[in-house]
DNA sequence: GAGTGGTCTAGACCACGAG
DNA sequence: TCGTGGTCTAGACCACTCA
């Protein structure tokens, strides 16, 4: 309570943010060049431009380098349905998403045959998810199995539900998926993939499937931008047995 | 890979990074001042200060006006459970975790009245807890449940496990739990709360909690910082069952 | 090449914390 | 009061985009 409005930038953000509400500004446009904005405000480019990454933490406005700074489009909201769908994917509430998949052999090592549970070195194969919203990245999953429960061979171009499906259908029956969700900033090449500011919160959730026996058949990350995604789990009780938890 | 050491100060702050993971820094310990750092460095102030700021965002470093940088604790990574475990609380590995609770009457409105499902200016009870590790606060945790599903008399001071026992036994039989979860930085009060950067990444979990006639009897809203903290889901299946997903 | 954002400098002044 | 971090200025130079 201290300083209600502590500083300059704050009230330039604040008055852009209203210019974008209201419609003054509309999605898609370009704002003026920083030095013109700097002006108008009377404020040094420093000062104006970090106002203008308080909007884009916000995730309202894109900066292009050498291009200018864009209002983003209202963004689809995305949600990830977790828990009990082991099949999980996202869900766009309307707006078509296109997916992406491209695949990579490699080799398991560090954190990753840790997730896997498996030894170094270990084949496995990956498929990097890129969905994207009309022309905009959306967001960003690494899924990777051992390669003996990958198929042999790969469709080109490999389409995402074809090869979840194939993925399935090598695989014993699932007896847990583990959902691990944290949020950090995203690095610098998450942030370049995706096409967000690398001040923007990103939810990133680690998904492993494991079957019957124990095996990790399947360990999926997921980097979703946080302006625009959330991860629903909805978990329902038995009404009879509902009061059994110790 | 198209700029790989792009700047100045993330030169520095791959060594402050290197200085704190070898012990040269040590915990607790308070940094040179920004204007030592920046002449040892042969840089300007706010190229220092950009340095610092990446490690804030990391959760490495706790900034203290007017008192210094300080080399933060080695975090106790707390686990939030959720989805199926009704009475989700946060779970340390091993440290000890103290807990403080504030109870305050309100009257629901906007989004809190939207979330609640209730008429606005209906009578809430919030529980606002706080939870410490040590002397650092951990998270924040808001919960809203309907006047009448609050206790009447409220102990003082009031302790946690009391607290949500009361609430539990005044309560119908749950039905489901609804847990939404994304990723945003915090606002300038949530990080003064938590003693975070305003640049370091918050998890915020919003739990939802309906009855088998489908009244809402609690909404909760948890705020994590996302260098100590994450979100987990475990999903077991049936292994019979586990082929009727079409 | 013209215009844009990205980074950095060298200082100034203010606000906070502790002695 | 003094040292600290917080904010801001007015420029400079580089890198990128697009015509």
């Amino acid at each position: 309570m201290t300083h209600p409005a502590p500083s300059r930038r704050h009230a330039i953000a604040e008055d852009l943010r209203n210019q974008i509400s209201t419609g003054r500004l509309r999605v898609g446009e370009r704002l003026p060049s920083e030095a013109q904005l700097a002006a108008r405000y009377k404020v040094s480019t420093p000062t104006l431009r970090n106002a203008l990454a308080l909007l884009q933490g916000e995730g309202l406005i894109e900066k292009i380098h050498g291009s200018g700074n864009f209002i983003r489009h209202p963004l689809h909201k995305i949600t990830y349905l977790g828990g009990g769908h082991t099949r999980a994917v996202q869900l766009a509430p309307d707006g078509v998403l296109s997916v992406s998949v491209s695949t990579t052999n490699l080799r398991a090592q560090g954190p990753l045959a840790t997730l896997l549970k498996v030894a170094p070195r270990s084949p496995l194969t990956e498929f990097l998810h890129l969905c994207h919203d009309g022309t905009t990245p959306h967001s960003l999953t690494r899924v990777y199995v051992p390669r003996d429960l990958a198929p042999a061979v790969i469709p080109d171009p490999p389409s995402c539900s074809v090869v979840t499906a194939t993925l399935a259908s090598l695989r014993p029956p699932l007896a847990e998926v583990q959902e691990r969700i944290n949020a950090r900033l995203p690095t610098p090449e998450e942030a370049a993939v995706l096409r967000i500011s690398q001040s923007l919160a990103i939810l990133v959730i680690t998904r492993v499937a494991t079957d019957v026996i124990g095996r990790v058949v399947e360990a999926a990350i997921l980097v979703l931008p946080g302006d625009r995604s959330d991860a629903l789990f909805a978990t329902r009780h038995a009404p009879e047995e509902g009061n059994s938890n110790k």
